[in-house]
DNA sequence: CGGACCTGTGTGACATTGTCACTGACCGGG
DNA sequence: CCCGGTCAGTGACAATGTCACACAGGTCCG
């Protein structure tokens, strides 16, 4: 369905870009823009397929992941308010196929671009071009410093790290099971459920079933910033 | 120095794409690039800088790699021939920083396009457009294989790959140190030793200082190939 | 020639992480 | 209540990372 009132204002406010671009662009967006929710759960991308149109987030979260042959995955970034798929536009623009799945993490809602009008407006649109290449810009640097996780960091200090992620900072318990944290972190179930244990071993948290309880944020974010 | 004719052709080579696009841009195109060559073991880019030029490769190569404090590092990708450093690219684009450091591991010969101009085509000419976010989209797709290898890959078959890729799939003595392989993999130079000590007892390779000798390919290819 | 010195490699001990096999604890629905 | 599914805990062992140190092959220079 196209834009409304109510959804170009959002729109507007989580792409600070459609304010700051030339009306007639603003407008031929909104024309051509299309609103979609998407549940949670969905998947929106996968291995090897060819996307047709780019989806451009209001709410909710999409988790990009990459699984090995033994079921093992790893989170290689999230696209939340604001963000968009570039993988999606690399696609589009370069015509290659799309390297990983990207699966809903909540309910989400986009308002989504058909694949022509993406480069069209790339021709058109000094403000859309800006944008483009900055998410781009964006995702290659979050992707290298998933690298440097993965290859350099300790996994306790991940963990750690994960778990300030999830509560926002602060005290607390989360919702989140040992598998859901070792999926993220590219680990298996056991490696996250020992350091768990080693962390409420030493106060930190306290564990309960598909719970953490974060007791000791502060010593959690001296962890956390270790080497 | 401003392009000559034979260095005209070997960028045309490099780059279809000057091939194929309009001739007004490819005009344009060779009377602002600037013809540079970069001795090996030069550091292009260093982490946060600013870039100013993009540099399109015709010959030689060059590593892009990240640090880790403790001084271990991992090759990101490479920029060989017909390659260009997307992320100088991005940076130019979006205005961020270089989140890694790029270093030339032979003699490098390479045409560079100051960033205004890099800009200004992105508006001109499709074809430009095209080939620059062709290079963005391949190179995520390799960064994000990169996160594959590290977080699921045993490092006796990375070993084995790295040092096919060295060999070019062919028999014979690799010139390369441990240490070298190690900072290649993201790993110690122990580590390197011991799974290099477990392929010469099991023959697959021979063993001098600063080389390799591949001895067995077929079995090397096997081992690269598990999982 | 004989050291001083540098780079490259080998090795043992130990910590961390990954894998496998299995156990039991919790929770909802019949 | 029992059953089946999800979730977590555990021990054993393999793979990898880290540290400390030994040693071997060179180069340079007195």
């Amino acid at each position: 369905m196209p834009l409304d009132q109510a959804t170009r204002a959002r729109a507007e406010t989580a792409f600070p870009m459609l304010a700051d671009c030339t009306p007639a662009f603003r407008d031929d967006f909104h024309s051509r823009a299309m609103y979609g929710e998407i549940p949670a759960g969905s998947l929106v991308c996968s291995e090897g397929q060819i996307c047709g149109a780019l989806a451009m987030v209001l709410c909710g979260s999409v988790r990009v992941r990459k699984t090995a042959e033994n079921g093992r995955e790893i989170t290689l970034y999230r696209i939340e308010p604001g963000d968009s798929c570039v993988l999606t536009a690399s696609c589009i623009i370069s015509g290659s196929l799309f390297p990983a799945r990207a699966i809903t993490e909540s309910d989400t809602c986009a308002v989504m671009v058909p694949a022509p009008d993406v480069t069209r407006w790339l021709a058109a649109s000094e403000a859309w071009r800006a944008f483009l290449f900055g998410l781009v810009s964006r995702r290659l640097t979050q992707v290298i410093s998933t690298v440097e996780e993965v290859a350099f960091r300790r996994m306790d200090v991940r963990v750690a790290r994960h778990l300030l992620r999830l509560s926002d900072g602060s005290s607390g318990a989360v919702r989140v099971t040992h598998q859901e944290i070792a999926s993220e972190l590219g680990t298996s179930r056991e490696v996250v459920s020992r350091i768990l244990k080693d962390l409420e071993h030493d106060g930190l948290v306290g564990l309960g079933r598909g719970e953490v309880q974060l007791k000791a944020v502060g010593d959690l974010d001296r962890l956390s910033r270790r080497d």
